[in-house]
DNA sequence: CCTAATTTGCTCTCGCCGAGAACATAATTG
DNA sequence: CAATTATGTTCTCGGCGAGAGCAAATTAGG
């Protein structure tokens, strides 16, 4: 959004912040609070209210009241107005859901898929996107779609786990004209974490998703850091920690490869097969809080890496905060000490007055979705956007 | 700059748009092409541009003719106009600067200074920044100050080299109203790039400065990241080269101690002491370049490291293009097969197809200056600035 | 050297937009 | 029940850029 240019393009850019504030503000705010928090006045306010509900993007329902004067009311969804679909694609499952505006969710469909060859498992999952695309018919204003691996160029993905190479994942799923967005599954848990979590508000956050191995993304303003492909945050994959393990990757010694449940069964001696173990490392968990020692140093080798590697990209970064998603929760909870003692050994000295708090991910499971949705709706939350929603009614 | 919501602003923005269109063009834009690349209508950009040079911001002179047709003019700095002081502060001397709107630069003083205490060597440097604002009058705008050092919070800057610990640079060098910023010399040099050198239009550009080691940042949209507390681009301190050297900022290991002339020397096994020994690399450089064993292979150490760092930063942050300055361009060019071969190896698989290209910096020894008149323009060239600019006229 | 073509600058009218004021409305408070 | 308070509604007003029509200043071509 670089801003309005011509008095033209005021009305529009003004019902984009309008509604892109009711959103964030998750079907909370009132009509109120918006206008002061966007400066308007509250002539133009009635003005883009009566707008947005004219054309069927939002509408107003009483606020509870709380102090004296002339009730407000809260600008929420439109029961016809504008869905997100969002898809979460696992390594054995995916889970299709509509977000409307304000970010409330309903999972509609969820299922196990094969896995491979990825034109089979991305099949199953086209065709049940284009069967919700079919019953939700023009609501529907964009798709989000977590992935499990790199993104390159908005198309193509890398599934190292399941051994998908250049796999040009949108044009698979692409439907029909309703837009397709593709993201990395931990990048838009961050996204979420930054929407919606621990990380509203923060100016850079960075998060990390821990599951089979560690993703994560820097968050500035509420956005993925964006490279110049596309690839979001694959901080991972510097050698950060000193090992000389080959990566799935194609280079050597990532960061990825020491945190994670592959990280755990690799600290036991036990073999790590492709996207299998998330129980093993669970159970090894669960040994490490029962007393067991081989799972106890197990725990802490990884919680070391994964406490030393924060600190270093806290140090590259700057972050206000950190948050954690996936099996880091328990990593960071259940070696608190160890992570903590290799978080501030790393830490530049300056930082260690003030290190920047690690916290866990304030939204649950949900998180990826909310994020996948999040990415479709900030094409849509525009004015380009919403004037072509205006102009097809 | 968010943009416009009200008509009222529209002005303001639009002329500081195309103030900052006209600086960025480095004085050769012409008022055709401005209208044009900000999508003006003529009538609109003859307001604008009558304002501007009623405000003595900016002045049109004759353009070489080129096609036909009525000639254009270009928009270029006003000899009543605003200015920016640039200072670059290094470990052993300082220069003072100031840029004319365009970037234009005329360096004012250079002088040596003791290092420490830093009150001294700021001190002097102050009563010289006093001195040139009290002969500039209210044309200077702003202070842009670089030093060789992360600075944190816009204030306080630590220089391990010269043993400062949280000196309050901000502060000390403040001399009247007139605003003034600090940025570190790396950061700047690349913001320098971004504007007007070789990362000129990149969208995620990576910089790196080598002098006695190594600085770099991330360059988004053409400018440096910042983290949370201001402090850009300290991807030197990560470990990414697996070395257990411990570091003057309090981590271990990190990358910065493996690149830069300190590097080089340690390679050759020389002893390094604090702000000496670039004349002695320099030396290693031009032994190796003549065939000299012992220096060839510190050199290669060196670049190796260079290269392996490169690679991780790239696989993270996904830039379009790379750039060295200072030493970085000859540890490069010079042992360009081991850099290139580190380089390679260390990026994902996937990447290995386009890597980024890494190239010397397009602007010489002048990059730090033009980095920090940069920085005080930023805050300038906006409508806030702009209008603050009118108000006092 | 002259005319047509071309591009740009200037000026004026017009429609659009949000500010702001005045008023209406609907709650709380005591 | 009346004073108070906060918000929504309506209307006027000033400011802004678009766009059209015209003027100006150059080149291309004969």
């Amino acid at each position: 959004m670089t801003g309005a240019t011509t008095s033209g393009e005021l009305r529009p850019h003004n019902l984009a912040r309008l509604l892109r504030a009711a959103h964030d503000g998750a079907g909370r705010a009132t009509r109120s609070e918006l206008t002061r928090g966007l400066g308007l006045s509250r002539g133009a306010a009635a003005v883009l209210v009566a707008d947005l509900a004219e054309a069927r993007l939002a509408e107003e329902r009483p606020a509870p009241q709380r102090a004296r004067g002339r009730p407000t009311a809260i600008l929420g969804p439109h029961p016809e107005g504008p869905l997100a679909l969002a898809v979460d694609l696992r390594e054995d499952a995916w889970t299709i859901a509509t977000a409307e505006i304000g970010g409330d969710l309903t999972v509609r469909e969820e299922r196990p898929h094969p896995g491979n060859p990825p034109e089979i498992a991305l099949g199953g999952l086209a065709a049940a996107i284009d069967r919700h695309l079919t019953e939700l018919g023009s609501r529907v204003v964009g798709v989000g779609v977590a992935l499990p691996g790199p993104i390159r160029d908005g198309r193509v993905v890398d599934i190292p786990h399941l051994s998908w190479r250049d796999v040009p994942a949108a044009d698979i799923l692409r439907a029909d004209a309703t837009p397709i967005f593709l993201g990395n599954d931990a990048a838009l848990a961050g996204l979420a974490e930054a929407r919606r979590g621990a990380l509203r508000g923060v100016a850079v956050g960075l998060h990390f998703h821990v599951d089979f191995d560690l993703g994560g993304t820097l968050l500035v303003d509420g956005s993925p850091l964006r490279g110049a492909r596309g690839t979001t945050g694959e901080v991972g994959h510097m050698p950060l920690g000193g090992s000389d393990l080959p990566c799935d990757c194609g280079a050597i010694g990532c960061w990825a490869l020491q945190v994670g449940a592959n990280a755990l069964l690799r600290a036991m001696g036990i073999p790590v097969e492709p996207a299998r173990g998330r129980a093993e490392a669970l159970r090894i968990l669960d040994g490490a809080a029962a007393g067991d020692p081989r799972c106890a140093a197990a725990l802490d080798e990884v919680a070391r890496a994964f406490g030393a590697g924060t600190a270093a990209l806290v140090n590259a970064l700057d972050p206000q905060r950190v948050t954690l998603s996936g099996l880091g929760v328990r990593l960071h909870e259940e070696a608190a000490d160890t992570f903590q003692a290799a978080y501030e050994t790393g830490l530049m000295a300056f930082r260690r007055d003030e290190p920047p708090p690690v916290l866990p991910a304030a939204l649950g499971g949900d998180a990826t979705l909310v994020g996948a949705s999040e990415l479709a709706f900030d094409a849509f939350l525009t004015p380009e956007g919403l004037t072509a929603w205006q102009a097809a009614r």
